[in-house]
Parts: structure tokens; C-alpha cells; sequence
DNA sequence: TCTGGGGTCCTAGGACCC
DNA sequence: TCTGGGGTCCTAGGACCC
């Protein structure tokens, strides 16, 4: 394997950051991230999550992830800010075009987070790093970490060492010092329930998995397990990828206001995001063969339903038509409180099989588009179904806030 | 727990085939 | 039928990431 050296850039608190530098921007005499504050949805609409914490936050003992509720409970002059994407979108889209005169090869690995590949780069990398973050913090006016290592993991593990606005580095020599005495859920891919099963067994720092046998690991925990055990002992050699991979499933979901107890309510929620995948769905070029609702109860139990289709299709009432039976098929009439809708085994157009029901397809397909460009000129709402009108329900349910193609999320690097 | 939304990958079990 | 062993496809659910 021939070393590389890689960079991790990770905005600290990118929500929150990003709308601090935007108000003091826009005039505001005060430094959200020097006050106890948080970005955090609307607790009135069930939304009520913390997206993102300043450090005086955290000092509070407050997670991202966390009820608003709960974070104004442990700092009641919590400064709570609604999410606004298309600041953040703006934000990391400059980052991005910055880091490109560092080097051709990057990966935006989220909105926030960014692999670069600085192996052929011309000043020695810590002269390079260095330059990064300082030209990120004058130019753009928030800090980052930078993560420095051999390969995505580890330069990936390195930025999250100290923050904010810290450079560290992780090659193989440091793995024994730096990595292995930390605890075993901090490594990339450990999460809440992989941290159980560890500790059950008496493994609790990442150097305790590291140096645990390969086989062992492997019948216990399976692939994932092998994952972890190589993630552990600083194995990954995956490139960092300048090409967008095509995307594989396309979803929205909504948490409502409201609980859902009725076929009729549910009809129509079930119709808004079927609006929204089918309009995603053809934007892409794109055709779906396995169609899945899942449905959250009050309760916050999770079940799921899906159909593979003979026929992929991009049609907003084939969706709707599907969703709804799947959704007839599992439904106990629990009160629900969130639905979506995800598509997958997505058919790229050039793929498509010509079969005798193309032509009928077409003309829905038409149809669709019609109405897809009417809403693109005159706004979402131009065209909305008559049944929404004085639900309650919005006609068209999905949160992706487009502008541009956005880069897809995974847990994998 | 007053707990969002958008993704990726993996596993296990059943159906069906030879 | 007290019935073997593989392979593939489909479905439901679970784990993780930001």
C-alpha cells in the first residue's frame, strides 16, 4: 500500500457557525458561537431537535441530537435558532471552491465535512494545512479542523481529536498513542449499539478491539465486525472520490404536527411525499423498482413495508398507488406521528427496458413532467391537489432543499 | 425523551429453483 | 415425507453516518 496523505477538513459546529458568521455579516453586534446557544427545530411542529451547539452550549452539557426541550432545560437563556439551509449550502459550497486551489482531488463527504487528497501537493502538508484553515477563517469567517493521516480514517479520526480549529495528525506510528486509549465508541462506525455489545465483553478503548483475534471478531460481530477490528487497527484504503457516485435510493419522510389516526389524513400525507419522491425521481432521470413506507407510531415503534415493481417506474400516482396499498397492508391503526416513502433499485433512463407498457407509461410520464416544470416556474405551490386544501397537510412534503444536486451522505467512506 | 430528515450497507429468513 | 444442498430473489428490520 503506498502512503498517501490525506485531510479531513470538518467545519466546527457547521450549523452554527455558519449562522453566526452570517449575522455578524448581516450586522449583528453578537457572536452566536460565544453565548450558550443552538441551532434546533420547532418544538411547535414536533421538530424539536438540537442540529448543532456552541461551545458555551456543550459546557452545559448539551447533544446534538437532543430535545430542545431537554437543552433549554439544562440553560434556560439558551439562544435556540431555526435552521436555515440555504445559508449552509452557500457556506460549504465557498469551502469547497476554496480547498480546490489546494488540490483537484476532494470529497464532499457531507455538507460539512470534506476528504482532500494531498499527496502530490506542493508545500509540505503541514504548511498546507495550515494555510487551509487560517484562509477558511479570514476568507469565509468560520474555523474548521483538519484532520492529517495515510488514509480517510485515520485522517478522519484526527479531526476530531481537539477543537475548534485545530490541526492534528494520526499516521500509523501515533495509532498506539493517540487512537487505541480512547473509548471504543469514538471510532468511526461504533455507534450506541455496537458500544453495548463491546462493553459486554469487556472490551471498552479502541486499542482492546484493536489487539482482540480477527477470526473471533469476524464469527461474532460478521462483516461489520471486520470493519471495526480493521478500523481499529487503522486499516482503510478507500480513494478519496472526486466523481459522485450515483445515488441509490431517494426518500423523504415527515414528522407531523399532529398524530395521524385516520385512512384519510394518512392518504394524504402519503400523496405529499409521493409528490416530492416522483418529482425528485424525474428531475434525475431516474425510474424506481422497489417501492417502501415505513410509518412511526406515537409510541415511536418503526415498521416497514416495501414492493419490488415489475415495471420501474418515475410516476407520482404509481408511487402514491403503491404507497397507499403497502401502506393498507401493515397499517394496525396505531396513531402514527411520521411516514415516509423511500425508492430504491433506481434505473438510470438509458438503462430502461422497452417493453409493450412504455408507451402507456410515457404519457403519464408527460403529464408529470408538465406540471413538474409549471411548479418550477411558478413555485411549488402553483399546482396543488384540491384534497389538501384545509388539511393541515402540505401537498408537497420533503425537506431536500435542492439548488444543487446535493451530495449524498454515507456511512461508509 | 416533549426524541428530524436524508442517506448507505448488512443480515436473516422464506420462497423457489435445480 | 421424519426429505440434502446450493443458489438467487425478495422482504423486514437493524446498524451506522452527518
Amino acid at each position: 500500500m503506498n502512503d498517501r496523505i490525506v485531510f479531513h477538513i470538518d467545519v466546527n459546529s457547521a450549523y452554527l457557525s455558519w449562522e453566526a458568521a452570517h449575522n455578524l455579516q448581516m450586522g449583528s453586534n453578537i457572536d452566536l458561537r460565544n453565548v450558550p446557544s443552538i441551532v434546533g427545530g420547532d418544538q411547535e411542529k414536533r421538530h424539536g431537535i438540537v442540529l448543532a451547539k456552541s461551545i458555551p452550549a456543550k459546557k452545559y452539557g448539551i447533544k446534538t441530537g437532543e430535545s430542545v426541550y431537554s437543552a433549554l432545560e439544562k440553560c434556560p437563556e439558551l439562544i435556540v435558532i431555526s435552521p436555515h439551509y440555504d445559508i449552509y449550502m452557500k457556506a460549504s459550497k465557498a469551502m469547497v471552491d476554496f480547498l480546490y486551489d489546494y488540490s483537484p482531488l476532494i470529497q464532499r463527504y457531507s455538507i460539512d465535512e470534506v476528504f482532500l487528497d494531498y499527496t502530490n501537493g506542493n508545500l509540505p502538508y503541514m504548511e498546507a494545512a495550515m494555510k487551509i484553515k487560517e484562509g477558511i477563517k479570514k476568507e469565509l469567517g468560520f474555523t474548521v479542523n483538519i484532520g492529517i493521516g495515510p488514509n480517510k480514517l485515520l485522517a478522519k479520526m484526527a479531526s476530531d481529536f481537539t477543537k475548534p480549529d485545530k490541526i492534528h495528525t494520526l499516521f500509523y506510528d501515533e495509532i498506539e498513542k493517540k487512537m487505541w486509549p480512547l473509548p471504543v465508541e469514538d471510532l468511526f462506525m461504533i455507534g450506541y449499539r455496537t458500544k453495548k455489545k463491546l462493553n459486554s465483553r469487556g472490551i471498552f478503548t479502541i486499542g482492546e478491539l484493536a489487539h482482540l483475534d480477527r477470526d473471533y471478531i469476524y464469527s461474532w460481530l460478521k462483516k461489520p465486525g471486520l470493519l471495526i477490528w480493521e478500523y481499529a487497527n487503522g486499516i482503510e484504503n478507500s480513494d478519496v472520490k472526486i466523481s459522485k457516485s450515483k445515488v441509490k435510493s431517494i426518500g423523504n419522510s415527515t414528522t407531523l404536527p399532529f398524530d395521524v389516526s385516520t385512512k384519510e389524513e394518512a392518504m394524504k400525507v402519503l400523496l405529499g411525499i409521493s409528490e416530492m419522491v416522483g418529482m425528485r425521481l424525474r428531475e434525475l432521470n431516474i425510474k424506481a423498482e422497489v417501492i417502501s413506507v415505513s410509518l412511526k407510531t406515537s409510541e415511536f415503534f418503526s415498521y416497514s413495508h416495501q414492493k419490488k415493481l415489475n415495471i420501474p417506474t418515475s410516476s407520482t400516482n404509481t408511487i402514491y398507488k403503491t404507497a397507499l396499498a403497502l401502506f393498507e397492508e401493515m397499517w394496525d391503526n396505531s396513531s402514527l406521528r411520521c411516514f415516509s416513502i423511500s425508492l430504491s433499485s433506481l434505473v438510470y433512463d438509458d438503462f430502461i427496458q422497452l417493453s409493450f407498457f412504455e408507451n402507456f407509461n410515457e404519457k403519464e410520464l408527460i403529464l408529470d413532467k408538465s406540471i413538474d416544470n409549471i411548479r418550477k416556474k411558478f413555485g411549488q405551490s402553483s399546482v396543488i391537489r384540491s384534497a389538501f386544501l384545509y388539511s393541515g397537510i402540505d401537498p408537497i412534503i420533503g425537506g431536500v432543499v435542492a439548488e444543487e444536486n446535493y451530495p449524498m451522505m454515507s456511512s461508509y467512506l
